[in-house]
DNA sequence: AACTTCACCAACCGCCTCGTT
DNA sequence: CAACGAGGCGGTTGGTGAAGT
């Protein structure tokens, strides 16, 4: 961490040298428009040249930035669905924060964005369970959890089947989950319409290795790029975990379950943010029983 | 309505790698 | 082979708007 960062006034001009000085901060609208066409003319690279040349008073760094993140043109905008979601889940397991190549397989996506969605949405759900994110455990419950009540998320959407029970074996260290807790279909949501309205049959959307991709192996067929960006009613249904999650999770909560983790675990913090939680307190007992299971 | 808290994300920084000289 | 610069990467910060009080 650095120790004393200077305060970044908006567009502050810092000293550049002999011609003029270096802007930073925002972007203005004449910015973007002027690296826009540079490139649409002579192309991406030479950055440091290309910020002189564009005109342009920015580092080299700070073009290939705001162009790789922001300007150009294959940038997919709008919350991550909920199949880019598990391969982001899924990737990082692999690889950790491998930002970039975890990027590579979301096409559209950028290493920023992902980086930021698993620092504001995966790191809050591991401080939740008061597990590190890095950690074995935390993987264990995503998978055990998490991927799976997206998946069940994903098959609402693709099936009619209002019975469909997911049935996701999962291993946690040593021990294995034979099911996953039925989720309730979201309570009188005014903005989810659509997951009882599709009227398609189809069968289960994740093969039952999809827990283990390996560096070898490709990446399941409903992952691939050219699905995750084919549904666009899934992408307009879900937006993004949380709002999968907020519902009823705490329909099944009671004061008495509260206190009884309070009591394995001093620590335990329970607050009206675990009701917008991903991880209703089913699956926090289960992971956590689970959890002593393997100790 | 005013204020506070929180979540999101654009943009920055330092470090590392790689290619060129 | 060393020095240097450009580009790439991951970590971090701060601004902003939404949500809550």
């Amino acid at each position: 961490m650095r120790a004393a960062m200077a305060p970044i006034m908006k567009n502050m001009p810092i000293p550049m040298g002999e011609d003029g000085e270096l802007r930073r901060g925002p972007w203005t609208l004449e910015e973007d428009t002027l690296l826009t066409h540079y490139i649409a003319r002579h192309g991406e690279g030479r950055w440091n040249m290309l910020a002189k040349c564009a005109g342009l008073k920015r580092t080299g760094k700070s073009c290939r930035l705001r162009w790789l993140n922001y300007l150009k043109p294959d940038i997919k905008r709008g919350n991550l669905t909920p199949q880019e979601q598990l391969l982001i889940l899924e990737l990082h397991s692999k690889w950790g924060n491998r930002w970039s190549k975890i990027a590579q397989h979301l096409p559209g996506r950028t290493d920023n964005e992902i980086k930021n969605y698993w620092r504001t949405r995966v790191q809050k759900q591991a401080r939740l369970l008061n597990i590190e994110s890095s950690s074995k455990r935390f993987l264990d419950a995503a998978r055990c959890f998490w991927m799976p009540r997206l998946l069940q998320k994903l098959e609402q959407t693709s099936s009619s089947s209002s019975s469909t029970q997911s049935s996701v074996p999962c291993q946690l260290s040593d021990c294995t989950i034979p099911s996953l807790p039925t989720i309730p279909p979201p309570a009188n949501k005014t903005t989810d319409t659509t997951s009882s309205s599709v009227a398609t049959t189809q069968q289960s959307i994740y093969p039952p290795d999809f827990m283990n991709i390996s560096d070898q192996t490709e990446l399941p067929q409903h992952l691939t790029s050219s699905n995750v960006y084919s549904n666009q009613t899934l992408e307009q249904t879900y937006y993004n975990i949380d709002s999968i999650s907020t519902g009823n999770e705490m329909e099944g909560f009671s004061f008495a379950s509260m206190s009884a983790v309070d009591s394995i675990e001093g620590s335990w913090i329970m607050s009206n943010e675990m009701t917008e939680n991903l991880w209703n307190m089913d699956d926090i007992w289960q992971f956590r029983e689970l959890g002593n299971m393997g100790n």
